[in-house]
DNA sequence: AAATGACATTGTACTTATTATAAATTTACT
DNA sequence: AGTAAATTTATAATAAGTACAATGTCATTT
């Protein structure tokens, strides 16, 4: 059958997150499409399968998958709120002409300093800004 | 008389920017405030002084100083933009509980990837998440 | 298997940061 | 001083996100 889908399943059931459908449908919609999407983007993309489908669940789902270290918040994008599965450390580069954001591998853990040593970190994010290739003529 | 008034002035007509009271006193309130505010706080901070300032002066007035390099938009903050003169490397550290946003001296020239070698990079930014001393107990 | 209570989803209304726009004011220049 | 351009102001519009109450769903107990 589809695995995928038995996967995340179990992946929410071991985060103590109750499988429904709307939060495994929103969290494989994560899984397939690593393009950072917005809380919106989600929404339009699911609500054909699912045409029931708040936004506040969306918003709630995200929330959720967010304080369970399922899905980390990016703040690269000023006007809205972006998300991406959590994979491994990377960075993220957003093109101010076409407002395409891409990765870029980057060992985030050896960014450090010893300003910090009696601060709690939680989180660490490297955002460049730019212009991509694509761009560039 | 007032050196630091004639300074931003000056800093200001370099830029090919007019300088203009109120825009002289949004540059002077970030110099003197390293606190990263919000357009909010900057509209509220001057109304005494200019109580005719209005706050689309200040986005106005926060837009043109970014587009010249005089001012970095933070996104560490997901409701609202955040304002941080221009200064040296440094990286921001956002505490969850109290909400401050601390600076932190980092070298970010030193944070490359080749990855990103056909992408023009314009701007770098660090932002950590976690609890400040303040807040552990 | 029905009842119960907890949890999840939905829809609406609300809040609020930011943007757009047009009018009014100020400034620079002839 | 008069005029055009730049700047500021005020208001209205936009849109992301939140709050909340009502509805629906699920799991467990009896």
């Amino acid at each position: 059958m589809n695995t995928l889908f038995q996967d995340l399943t179990n992946l929410l059931a071991q985060n103590d997150i109750r499988p429904s459908y709307q939060r495994i449908k929103i969290l494989e919609y994560l899984h397939n499409n690593h393009t950072h999407p917005t809380a919106d983007d989600i929404f339009l993309a699911l609500i054909p399968e699912i045409p029931t489908l708040s936004k506040s669940t969306v918003y709630n789902t995200l929330d959720l998958f967010i304080n369970n270290d399922l899905v980390k918040l990016l703040s690269i994008e000023d006007t809205e709120a972006r998300y991406d599965i959590l994979t491994n450390n990377h960075g993220h580069f957003k093109c101010m002409s076409c407002g395409e954001i891409y990765n870029f591998s980057i060992d985030i853990d050896s960014i450090t300093t010893d300003e910090l040593d009696d601060f709690l970190i939680n989180d660490k994010n490297v955002y460049f800004k730019g212009v991509c290739p694509k761009c560039q003529h």
